[in-house]
RNA sequence: GGGCCGUUAGCUCAAUUGGCAGAGCAACUGACUCUUAAUCAGUAGGUUUGGGGUUCGAUCCCCCGACGGCCCA
């Protein structure tokens, strides 16, 4: 990159600093205190108090504003959890030392010992007694007032964006707190977390396009994951009845507010159950939450309230495209009916769909948007659903359901197939259709069939997108607003 | 993949009909021991996203590309 006078100046400044014997970068000053702690504890002493009170406090951050008097000088230290004030005068810190604070820049981080006062204006500030630069910024921040906005460099260039965008950083923290919660809520359930590969030979377990890779020593091509699905149930097979997995699948398509290629989600499997028993756990897991996290269970997204009180509306897909779709009944029994409004509403035909496929295309145009408020929409049709058992009083659909909510996808669960014959034939029909119409090898996981003849007790499975609830959770608009490190195209 | 919008100093933004490219903050020099968007005086800072075209003259108009945002598929 090119110099710009501004940075060749803070090098040539920065050179007669150390050229003086000051250390740019030492590691041996202790900060005992974060400017959280020193804020909750003495933030309502009142002036008098404080001016007893003895305890020397010590504390580091970056510098992010500095005001300079001449021979003295107010600095706010940001830490991982605030910010603080300090108070840098040249009669207390001594002449060599406050010498220092004139070659300061905004974005350095300092170090400084010394008793806690109240300002004039009422601020709890730290007068410095002592101060160390602790790491020298040869950059300048961007600027105080409007922050960093540019969305660009905001997701290219995180650090900045943490830095001097406060919010940013309770959105990761909120994240955190969601997911550590959601993992607590089945931990107290006797669930067992665990890892699965990452890297699968075939990549099975939802439908989309994997990305490949290869391994050397091995000499054979690799897939990241789409779906940790069946290696989840694998471990069913396996006995081990109640599992999750919470971390990163992969999938080779678009980029958008909604899609990231690399997201997060939670796959969790319960036998003896069934999908009701999981839509009960997953409206009490969410509004559990929901209350615990944000407090409440009515929570307001991009302008929309939201209430994620338990129980949630259950229809079915059929129900759905009548009532939410104002679908005429006849589509839901006459096929050609069913064409002739996939066409009347504008949206691509292969011209091989089965009913059921022609269903849920209706459904994801007409129904999906308007499923603002928390609500399960079950009885997908079997061809949509090929890892999903049948419906006992009627095999055409499964015992699936997804959740929406502000018209998005947020989780999917289905009693699984544990039945290996109806899970072969139906990877075998998967695999036909795919073969003719896409250049895609036709995979058919034949150990997970296998795994399957063993027996797998009855079980039900579930994922949750954590991106998007968390999205939901901390009114983000955008997926790249709850991912540290969205993906981008380079920067030419 | 298509449509629309955007990209100007480190950051946030201006720039009239096509006529010398500007401000605030940040920076630099100086003053200042209770400020907090500190203040005051002064100084400097630009390949206007890249390439091409029209024009006496382009940040501005036209074409192609890059990146980003929104909408659509």
């Amino acid at each position: 990159m090119e110099e710009s006078e501004l940075l060749g100046q803070r090098r040539e400044k920065i050179r007669a600093l150390r050229d003086s014997g000051v250390e740019l970068f030492p590691n041996d000053f202790r900060a005992e205190h974060t400017s959280l702690e020193i804020i909750e504890q003495y933030g309502d002493w009142a002036a008098e108090a404080l001016q007893d009170l003895d305890t020397v406090f010590s504390c580091a951050g970056r510098i992010m504003a500095m005001r300079n008097f001449g021979r003295a000088a107010f600095a706010h230290l940001q830490d991982r959890k605030g910010r603080l004030q300090v108070y840098l005068r040249k009669d207390l810190l001594g002449e060599e030392s406050f010498e220092l604070t004139k070659r300061l820049d905004v974005g350095d981080f300092l170090g400084v010992r010394g008793r806690l006062f109240r300002t004039k204006t009422g601020e709890l500030t730290i007068e410095a007694s002592f101060m160390q630069l602790l790491a020298k910024s040869y950059r300048p921040l961007p600027e105080k007032w409007h922050g960093l906005t540019d969305v660009e460099t905001r997701y290219r260039q995180r650090y900045l964006d943490l830095i001097v965008n406060a919010q940013v950083k309770e959105i990761f923290y909120k994240r955190n707190e969601i997911i550590q919660a959601m993992k607590t809520f089945l931990l107290q359930r006797d669930f067992l977390e665990v890892e699965t590969p990452m890297m699968q030979h075939i990549p099975g377990g939802a439908t989309a396009r994997p990305f490949k890779t290869h391994h050397n020593t091995l000499n054979r091509d690799l897939y990241l994951r789409v779906a940790p699905e069946l290696y989840l149930k694998r471990l069913v097979v396996g006995g081990l009845e109640r599992v999750f997995e919470l971390n990163r699948n992969f999938r080779n398509e678009g980029v958008s507010s909604q899609h990231n290629p690399e997201f997060t989600m939670l796959e969790f499997y319960q036998s003896y159950s069934t999908y009701e028993d999981l839509m009960a756990l997953t409206e009490e897991m969410i509004g559990a939450v929901a209350e615990g996290i944000l407090g409440s269970h009515t929570i307001t997204y991009q302008g929309v309230e939201l209430d994620l009180t338990p129980p949630w509306p259950r229809v079915t897909l059929k129900e759905a495209l009548v009532q939410f779709g104002g679908v005429d009944g006849t589509v839901l029994s006459d096929k050609t009916a069913a064409s002739r409004l996939v066409r009347k509403l504008g949206l691509d035909l292969l011209g091989d769909e089965s009913h059921g496929e022609l269903l849920v295309k209706v459904f994801e145009e007409a129904v999906e948007p308007k499923l603002i408020q928390p609500t399960f929409v079950t009885e997908y049709p079997v061809e949509v659903s090929p890892l999903a058992r049948r419906k006992g009083d009627d095999p055409k659909v499964t015992e699936r359901f997804e959740l929406f909510i502000m018209g998005r996808e947020i989780a999917n669960g289905f009693s699984e197939l544990n039945d290996p014959e109806d899970q072969g034939r139906r990877f075998r029909e998967q695999a036909a259709k795919k073969g003719g119409e896409e250049e895609e090898v036709a995979f058919i996981d034949e150990d997970f069939l296998n795994a399957l003849e063993y027996g797998m007790p009855p079980t039900a499975g579930e994922g949750i997108g954590i991106d998007r609830l968390v999205m939901i959770m901390t009114d983000s608009p955008s997926i790249r607003d709850v991912i540290f490190f969205p993906q981008m195209r380079e920067k030419s």
